[in-house]
DNA sequence: AGACAAAAAGCAACAGTGTTGCAGAAAATG
DNA sequence: CATTTTCTGCAACACTGTTGCTTTTTGTCT
């Protein structure tokens, strides 16, 4: 992804607040633009450390959580018990999340990335067993500590 | 697995703790216990309401993480939260784990199984990042609620 | 622009989860 | 059986996430 300018983000943030139906506030521009600047997935306590000590912690549960019930931003799980959110590519509608994609965790820079290109693959499971969805989550070196 | 009776899981039991060199406690004996008892794997809080309320929460945290260390058993992340734990099989030694396999959780009962049959798959990253540990959880509906 | 209704933010309080330090208890060792 | 080592339980704390309620902000309609 290319880098943006200041005012090309600004805008994108406004679309994606106006498109999803939701109100315009300054917790949710801020916290967009945190995801829409950087290129890896962010956990709770990384945006209310670079939002600046600005927002109160029950807004931006609240916040993550509308994004997530809209189909803005998705979940990734991980080993170490916090969970990580990432920004949807557009195929996200509410409710239906199409996020089919292999999740990335650095083991030195810490910083977890969707890897949109990596398809899950598909598994033969044991008899009796039936498939709703496939999590992948991928330990190693990523690009830029490499 | 076949269901063991009470005196092959206590001998059980007992070797495993010798084998890694750790004492013989009661509440190493019972967690121990409670995994061979049971197919699928526990978080902590199943393991305290299980233990009946005799041991520290304390003593319970530390023991997982002491078997975790040993190699006795691992851990599934999930997208609750909440870390499970799992037995590991045999080829797993201290600081080596070995579960290449697939983890699934029930949508129903929310149970989860280590599939260890189910390798899993090699994948094709971008360049530049490098691989050292997949972790694949499957999300459906299991052979017992099937 | 101003008034109103709806939505969101902030605050306080709480519950759950996991950690650390320390004193006493239990296990291993000889 | 006595000693050393290890483990447990307790108290206290930090972090994470949730809920109810009041105040503030946003969107809407004139």
């Amino acid at each position: 992804m290319l880098k943006q300018t200041a005012i090309q983000i600004e805008n994108q943030v406004g679309e994606l607040l106006k498109r999803n139906s939701l109100s315009i506030t300054d917790s949710r521009k801020k916290i967009l633009q945190l995801f829409l600047e950087q290129a890896g997935a962010l956990a709770h306590g990384d945006i209310e450390k670079k939002a600046g000590e600005k927002f109160d912690r029950v807004t931006v549960y609240r916040t993550l959580q509308t994004f997530v019930d809209k189909g803005i931003i998705h979940t990734i799980p991980t080993a170490d018990n916090s969970i990580r959110y990432a920004l949807c590519k557009d195929e996200c509608s509410e409710g239906h999340h199409h996020d089919h994609h292999v999740h990335f965790v650095c083991n030195k820079c810490s910083n977890t990335y969707c890897l949109d290109d990596v398809v899950t693959p598909d598994l033969k499971l044991p008899k009796g067993y039936s498939t709703e969805h496939i999590e992948v989550v991928v330990e190693g070196i990523c690009k830029n500590c490499n």
